[in-house]
RNA sequence: AGCGGGGUGGAGCAGUGGUAGCUCGCAAGGCUCAUAACCUUGAGGUCCUUGGUUCGAAUCCAAGCCCCGCUACCA
């Protein structure tokens, strides 16, 4: 196993509030770092915020802000919802306004150019009078803009600078049949795979200076601003020191990268030929997640549906929030996510199931158990005593590399049924009163489950699993319930 | 239209040839250590439809119906 994990979300775009579909990936890309760890890796954990473009030129207008103010404000609140999901500590949050993102983008685009991968193109921009706005193929009903139906599409010749992504088609296509686990799930390596089979385009990457000022200016050539695909996607290179420290880049390349379905084809496609251009090795592995749906529809402002992480968090915990991504969200579907669906999976789950657990264990053992120094020297129980590690824990395991996040959660709850269940039928609570040697006996084989479960929900819920080992140590009841019913 | 995925009790899902299962919800009983929590049992299903293969199909094959994704400049 390599020592050295580097892994990475997609860099969300910061024209609009931190949804809870980010907060997914987010919190997915932790469960494995942190599982990781635990196997004894180290880690890079990278994420940050994609801001540059044209959208939000014209959203920071509307908010009647400059572009860097207006990006300030934002990236502060992606920034804020790291701790507010319990996000490994250490994760580099990179910004593509940093200097060092900004040089490190043009340095690529200079190779990929010595590369003979980008010329100058006519591109003929698709514009809406109506909406003042460019639009795309895929924007456009019947040819025109669905909001001014009766306007007449003009299309605008503009000189572009483009990527050579034609040139990439074979070389891409022996990527994936070499790594059949490049893309998870493998529905999504299809889909690529059958783009990419249909041929590929080379796409413009840059926008006129003049008309769209707000990105990185193009290197040598001031009348171009590089468009943000391919100034964000050099992010995953230049957070670990590409083009400025290649021993740090070296020690972290390849990476493993968290992203949603929207993004499969500029990661798996787009990003793979532009590594494929500087002559850097592809990624390691992509991991495709679906959407959060609330209530059938997709989240929107105007539908008043919108799931907030951070409303979510301060109801019921950032470790309540990661519970419910990892365990009742399809790791590659789409799920569909409702306020009552949440309470239901937290009351059930965590305060019910877990934490009531937690409760009657630790009540029946700080009664009855004689404190936490002598069960370590292992007088009492012997069992209690054993440290095991997240690899003691097969089928977990085995769920967890598959990034079979909820049915490597299905497994520790089902342990917790069992516990309730043996305690209903050994009923050490009255048994302590005829029998005590033999129901203490029991109480500490309960404790010893409580550290084996505390074990294997360290990588989805860290400071859960921090509290109970806590309370087994100190040998104590919670003072508060791990997680009120609500 | 083409390619891909899917249609399983009220809800969400698992199950890929051999008595239909899990979670939530619902009902009854039990327990009292625990957060009115926990345990047991029960009710509830034409496993989309039709035809076929087979001793036997939710599971394989064929046709049909329905839903969803992809078919490039959506950060």
């Amino acid at each position: 196993m390599p020592k050295a994990l580097y892994l990475t979300t997609t860099l969300p775009y910061v024209n609009a509030e931190p949804h809870i579909g980010f907060a997914l990936e987010l919190v997915q890309a932790d469960a494995v770092a942190r599982a990781a760890h635990l196997r004894g890796q180290e880690i890079f954990f990278n994420t940050g915020t994609d801001e540059h473009g044209l959208k939000i030129k014209r959203t920071a207008e509307a908010a009647g802000l400059t572009p860097q103010a207006y990006v300030d404000q934002m990236a502060e609140k992606f920034r804020r919802l790291l701790p507010a999901l319990g996000i490994w500590p250490e994760a580099n949050f990179i910004r593509t306004t940093n200097p060092a993102h900004v040089t490190a983008a043009q340095e690529f685009w200079r190779r990929a150019a010595a590369a003979g991968d980008i010329y100058k193109k006519d591109y003929s921009l698709k514009y809406c009078v109506g909406c003042e706005l460019e639009k795309t193929e895929s924007e456009l009903v019947d040819g025109h803009c669905p909001l001014h139906p009766k306007q007449e599409i003009e299309l605008i010749a503009e000189e572009n600078y483009f990527f050579r992504f034609s040139k990439y088609e074979s070389p891409l296509l022996e990527l994936y049949n070499s790594r059949p686990d490049l893309v998870l799930p493998e529905s999504r390596l299809n889909e690529v795979k059958a783009f990419v089979g249909r041929g590929l385009q080379d796409f413009s990457i840059s926008r006129s200076a003049a008309k769209q000022p707000w990105g990185i200016p193009v290197p040598d050539d001031p009348t171009q601003t590089m468009y943000v695909w391919f100034d964000a996607l050099v992010n995953y290179v230049s957070a670990i020191g590409w083009g400025s420290d290649e021993e740090k880049f070296k020690n972290w390349w390849p990476v493993v990268q968290f992203a949603g379905k929207d993004n499969l084809r500029q990661q798996s496609a787009m990003w793979q030929a532009m590594l494929m251009s500087v002559c850097l090795p592809p990624s390691k592995q992509i991991i495709i997640h679906g959407f959060v749906t609330s209530g059938g529809q997709k989240m929107s402002k105007s539908l008043g549906n919108v799931i907030d992480p951070f409303a979510l968090a301060n109801d019921y915990g950032s470790e309540a929030v990661r519970y419910f991504l990892l365990r009742h969200v399809q790791p590659f579907e789409d799920t569909d996510v409702t306020p009552e669906k949440f309470k239901e999976a937290y009351n059930a789950n965590l305060a019910n199931g877990l934490g009531n657990l937690v409760s009657r264990v630790m009540k029946l053992a700080s009664d009855h158990l004689p404190a936490s120094p002598e069960l370590q020297r292992g007088e009492l129980a012997p069992a209690v005593v054993e440290e095991r590690t997240l690899e003691d824990f097969k089928e977990l395991n085995d769920h967890l590399t598959k990034f079979e996040f909820s049915r490597a959660m299905d497994e520790i709850w089902r342990h917790i049924g069992l516990h309730d269940a043996y305690i209903q039928e050994t009923k050490p609570f009255s048994l302590i009163k005829t029998e005590p040697d033999k129901a203490r006996q029991i109480i500490a084989k309960l404790v010893q489950g409580l550290a084996d479960l505390a074990v294997c929900l360290e990588p989805f819920l860290p400071q859960t699993s921090a509290t109970i080992k806590n309370l087994v140590k100190e040998n104590k009841t919670p003072p508060q319930p791990l997680f009120p019913r609500k």
